[in-house]
DNA sequence: GTATAATTAATGGTCCGACCATTATGCCAT
DNA sequence: ATGGCATAATGGTCGGACCATTAATTATAC
């Protein structure tokens, strides 16, 4: 079998398939012709193996892989086994996150393409928001000015984007958000955090307002007048970082 | 040891956490805290499950794990080994495409967000583009029109949209058009794709011309009017295979 | 009869040790 | 020098074992 002489004048990619790569294509490709949908059970490991004809190891690196894909949910015991998953677009954000980190992408094309996607999105959200869109945010608003600790009310803001985003009726707006949100999370500390935090709530009272008006030039002006208050400390507190 | 009794009033958090994971994160943190960064080798697999102390199996599906992720790459070989790779955006375009065929986002939601992003990046294009990128874009568009099968002309396609982008020189815009695009992809086959094709070509020369004379309105009404037709195709083949 | 405890079986997680396939390196013969 | 051959390093795969957790079943106690 192994190189057999003449007969083979074609310069074929060499490309060497690991099993487990090619167990993950069948499994994600029943999945796209919706063979195999959210909620499904595989069966076991040991099944698996003998299906495939592979050993487990190797079956086990494929469901590794897409476990970390978010594609199943591996749970043990009895009756266990490998779930398809519904969709969660946390596996997006951490490719995102692990992209930025691998070190390409700067502090300024974050906040820049933040501050666009934010753009569109009020826009959005002030032609679909519904009377329990702006209820919640409003709620949320609310709520951000009781809590008392730096952590939660930031926990509001992410909320609170969330909310809007979905306000637009349109989810992949709220996966990119959500993915920038989450790279930024890790600038947005530093000293005087807690008083811009403060000065924020005011500013995002004045935003529902606006949507509820549906005065889309005054939503995207306070929008942008208040991500610009808080690109600014990030950006003191990179350089700051940077100088430590 | 197994359930020993009393002494255990405190409720800890039950979450078992596998040892592949406690190693990913470790690698991850290196990684974030730029003791890892591109290009370097991680230690051989038998060594590191030394060091990580758990046998190789375990350590094999974490370095699995973040080669999913585009973390690492595993080369064989003598002098083979984990390398940190340089930043891809590969896995964000698959972690999207994996998170629209687990069936939660439909055609519309995509194609509008799409529209708007390509909005931005039109704008931003006509304000940073240099004349080497619009050079390059009206290259790309007399290759298409020499091309003649229907494959060559979408990678063009592709590779006209991707140069756009990139002459916003923020790479997020690149990261999410390419998502968009890959997804896209899929509906775009259909009977009359050719000559639907054939008619886009001239709209992209327009979009130059518009960009080179620094005309953001009329860039930006150009690209909708295109992609508006592009996507009348695709929603009309989406309907046919619906009915198929 | 019902509630509780012990048993059992299924299943993912981990470990071990082996062998295979590929690749770089150096050595040797020509 | 050049081309081939042995060697070693390394990821990929294999098979089998044991552990930990979980659900179902059975036995026991009341």
């Amino acid at each position: 079998m192994a190189s057999s002489p003449s007969t083979k004048p074609n310069f074929a990619p060499i490309r060497t398939r690991r099993a487990f790569e090619v167990i993950c294509e069948q499994i994600r490709a029943q999945l796209a012709a919706g063979t195999l949908k959210a909620g499904d059970k595989l069966p076991a490991e040991r099944e698996l193996a003998v299906e495939f004809q592979v050993s487990r190891s190797a079956l086990r690196e494929a469901l590794r892989s897409l476990e970390v894909a978010g594609i199943i949910r591996n749970v043990k015991g009895a009756k266990g086994g490998a779930f398809v998953q519904t969709a969660e677009p946390d596996r997006i954000v951490q490719a995102m996150q692990d992209y930025v980190h691998l070190g390409d992408i700067s502090l300024g094309e974050l906040t820049e393409a933040r501050l666009a996607l934010q753009d569109i999105i009020v826009r959005l959200a002030c032609a679909r928001a519904t009377e329990t869109d702006l209820a919640e945010l409003e709620s949320i608003a609310e709520r951000t000015k009781r809590e008392t600790s730096v952590e939660a009310r930031y926990a509001c803001a992410v909320e609170y984007y969330a909310v809007l985003a979905r306000a637009t009726k349109n989810r992949i707006f709220g996966i990119f958000v959500d993915s920038l949100s989450a790279i930024l999370h890790e600038f947005v500390r530093g000293p005087d955090y807690e008083t811009l935090q403060q000065s924020l709530i005011e500013s995002r009272f004045k935003l529902v307002r606006h949507l509820r008006a549906r005065n889309e030039e005054a939503a995207v002006a306070e929008m942008r007048k208040h991500l610009e208050r808080v690109h600014r400390h990030v950006r003191k507190n990179s350089k700051a970082a940077a100088k430590g």
